[in-house]
DNA sequence: TGAAGGCAACCTATGCATAGGTAGGTTAGC
DNA sequence: GCTAACCTACCTATGCATAGGTTGCCTTCA
């Protein structure tokens, strides 16, 4: 009946239970229940839960394609740029009880089925690839000191940010990622 | 039979369970299996799973008790100190499947028996409070240099650490921790 | 134009494995 | 003979998944 945008509200549903609770501990019944459907109906566009996932690893990376392509298109420095990347993670910790997608996945990668480690593995990647050449770009037009490699800051950029997305809603405060932009700023400040 | 160390038996595989797979994800049943009893036998030493957990957060409290006295025992100066907080970290990403005990209850917090949640946060605010001290002393002392709050730049490194840990084992690669000790060194050396 | 067919999108009913937990019995050592 | 430490047997709830039926729209063609 409601047809094609099932599958979406579907998707919409299950990413914040995986952001909310985790992968493993979200059942089809949650889905059902609050997307209005029974559960037998999901396998119809899901046809397991595996599938379900990667479904939702496909439209979250595309989701950060378009935020970054977003950033690009709106804000011009490095630094700017920067600033709205850690936004997209504070976004998060503001809903009080969410973790990126990706690192709910990634907590949970010891009982994820095989197929979607690559997806994991490719998210954090382009992450840390745009974070890389945003953090070179700035270097080159004198905006960010020098010092260490991009890439191993881009690196810890990104597990600091998903690290502080477990922290803050571990203790119910959106402070930790707060710290983070704070604490790093000396290595984007001249 | 072998009587009192059961319970110290039990409390070494859960905490290897929940590291590896999450405190979701396991059972009684793997627990069970690898220390040879029935999972039945489980409640006598720990009522419910929220009573493990307890047990198994205590614990790990302690241990991190032990080892920051030990480190503050063997090193002297505030950057040897933090390099080894820094390797305890490294230790647990170099089993491959692991990560912190408490980053992985933090992560499941969402289902978590409420009860746990004191523990949790006790845990990260003992790290924290224990970095807080370390770096301010270092600072007293010359060591590292001044910028920005102690406690914002403690908060950043749990964050940084736990992050790292995920991130490291998602991608197969304990590079992600080593990324974070390379990246952070700025902040702690003139 | 309207009856027939086909398909998308749901449903009911059911299966089978596993979850954590309980009740009550057995065994062995002090 | 008591008790700690384990057992067998069982319970109820829930997990994901499958089989097969129902409904209603959309097309097709006599």
């Amino acid at each position: 009946m409601t047809s094609a945008n099932t599958a979406e509200r579907l998707l919409d549903v299950a990413a914040s239970l995986v952001q909310r609770r985790g992968f493993n501990a979200f059942s089809y019944r949650d889905l059902a229940d609050v997307v209005g459907i029974k559960t037998a109906s999901i396998h119809y566009h899901f046809p397991t839960k595996a599938d379900l996932a990667s479904a939702l690893l496909t439209r979250y990376s595309e989701q950060l394609d378009e935020a970054l392509a977003e950033i690009d298109r709106e804000s011009r420095t490095a630094r700017k740029r920067l600033a709205r990347f850690v936004d997209l993670y504070r976004e998060t910790a503001a809903t009080g009880d969410r973790i990126c997608l990706c690192g709910a996945m990634a907590a949970d990668i010891g009982t994820l089925p095989d197929a979607l480690r690559p997806q994991v593995h490719a998210y954090l990647d382009r992450s840390i690839a745009w974070l890389e050449q945003t953090i070179s770009a700035g270097r080159r037009a004198g905006e960010i000191p020098s010092g260490g490699g991009a890439r191993t800051l881009a690196s810890m950029l990104v597990s600091a940010l998903q690290g502080a997305l477990i922290h803050a809603r571990a203790i119910g405060s959106t402070e930790p990622v707060n710290a983070v932009e704070r604490a790093m700023k000396p290595l984007f400040k001249s």
